[in-house]
DNA sequence: CATGAATGAGCCTTCATTCAT
DNA sequence: AATGAATGAAGGCTCATTCAT
């Protein structure tokens, strides 16, 4: 399995041959189907695994209690921090993850729901901080959850695997340097001090 | 090419047969290597074009002279919307651009450079408004640009195309609407008023 | 096709590649794949066919009108000897027809109905006699077509594949001497003068 | 054994897998080699086996002596309703031997020969039965032999394993039953009395 | 310009057989 | 005797591309 997801966020699941990774894993070609019921599943199971794994963080995360907006942007730290280590621990799982789409109908859906599930996460969150008094009422969560959503995504995807303008030193950050970034844009915007 | 396009995106570039194209477009398959070298060709011209068209929208909406913070997010509110009207009228493109990822390498190149003349772009507006004064000099400017960047990509792939929580209604916002609750978030973050 | 039913009767479905029939044809594999959707279509197309020409010609041979029992001897010497013929003429389809039982599920089946409507046929043909007077009424119909169904399929195996004791002369007989042989067993069985 | 031959009967040599065989059996694949050196090995050991079986009853109806037409009928009638019980507790291999013909050449071969052995059986019998008297001598004996072999597979094979009219009830005579119609039609024909 | 038949390399999957334990 | 993981050759089918007309 860590021989395909390299594989497939490498050169995409259809470039991927069988082949490849048997030969990668120095087993026959037969093995592959003693293990795997077909190119489909082995990728199904590559979801299924990471999908708990990151959830498993994310879920970790979640606000419980009210506190001063210092300690809120803390928390959102830490939170963004455990991610973003995720995400270079399982860089490949996290590429397919946030940017695969070429795939057949099944795992393209399989990801999706990863990810509808991981930005439901971040909505509780976001929901529960505003029970709290934490955050003002405002505006919508539905859009307060997408923006921070497509901040992390873009994020980890710029930091891990590009593309990013090849003058860019993001992908030296550190995690705590991007998460420190990342939850001041997030409280503050471009203008926050 | 519309109709290669409109496939690319709903299907993904493999699984995309040239007999599909011809089909919908009722001739012969021949004609279409009459049109076009390859298959890979044809998604090189459909970039190509896509990504003139869509870099022109943002450079019109460069930044040139300073004035007041409200002036400054009114012009960035401008760019927005028409990025967004842009993806709107362009979907099929824009999907492919944003979450495509499972073509040959020479096409992944040719999609990742044009997100990062897109980024390029937005990079140089925020230089120009920190030189203008209008922006605080502090961070690293690569930083908030990818951030920026983030924010749209992932706010237009949820806008058009989901994945998004089945009850959100970001799909039914206009692009002002969009524009406006982005516009905001990109300068005020969750806890602007 | 006529390549494809010499080598399924020859060597059997199953051990028939694709492969042998297009090099034997002189055409490229994919060609196969132009005329024909698969492997089984082309087997059903053959059954179809050969159907078709099968049961025009069981359909030519029906009794319409009384006669003397030596008209209907003849007239049964005639059907027989035409369907001798066509056997002689189709004799890889009618291999697949008689002896043909290791295939998919629907190619078994679709020769299984052939095999049923050919006996239907001769069961319509029986019946069509005793209600004229020119057969006894007292056995059951569809065994008298059983038996006689039988009796052809069986004989046409022997005379034109075999298996038969090495000795025996049956595949030396022309198609008439078969008829009188078989229709003379037809209605006075061994006993008959 | 059992478990194969039933599978070959009902779904053909090549479509029965080993793991097939070996899964209703409750053993582990590797088992099935240490008893049978090879696929081929099973089925001509089953071949072998059922071969012995029917010829040992088709050899204790032989005609030794002379006798009265209907001692000669009453004999056959004895002999044809054993073969119709070995095919009834027998059906799969009876079935095998009938109509297999997808195998390959070896076990094709194997189950010819057991044919051919026993025709050449009815062919002595019938040798027997002239020479005694009790048979006219003017048709060849091979043919005769060839028919009656006809009549018995063909009647088997209705009566066990169809194909049959779905209106027949071929299937619910008893082994008498049916002996003594096949009886009646081998010795007197359509029109015997 | 257009057609559509022909090509053939390539890939997933199956399954009989082997073998270390 | 028995296990079951491992092997690898083989084959059906796909599809981008070519080409004669």
């Amino acid at each position: 399995m860590e021989i395909a997801v390299e594989r497939f966020a490498k050169y995409g699941y259809q470039n991927t041959k069988i082949s490849d990774i048997v030969n990668d894993a120095g087993v026959a070609q037969g093995t592959f189907y003693w293990y795997f019921k077909s190119k489909e599943a082995i990728a199904l199971e590559i979801i299924e695994s990471g999908r708990e794994a990151l959830l498993t963080v994310i879920q970790r995360g979640y606000r419980t209690e009210a506190g001063s907006v210092q300690e809120m942007v803390q928390g959102s730290g830490r939170l963004l921090a455990d991610i973003f280590r995720f995400a270079q621990e399982h860089r490949y799982f996290m590429e397919l993850l946030l940017t695969g789409n070429g795939e057949e109908e099944a795992i393209r859906n399989a990801f999706r729901e990863t990810r509808i599930e991981m930005e439901k996460s971040f909505r509780r969150n976001i929901e529960r901080a505003v029970e709290l008094g934490m955050l003002p009422k405002s505006t919508d969560i539905h859009i307060r959850a997408a923006l921070l959503m497509s901040l992390i995504e873009g994020i980890i995807a710029r930091w891990l695997f590009g593309p990013s303008p090849a003058e860019s030193n993001l992908a030296e950050l550190t995690v705590d340097e991007l998460a420190a970034e990342a939850v001041h844009f997030e409280f503050f915007g471009l203008l926050g001090i």
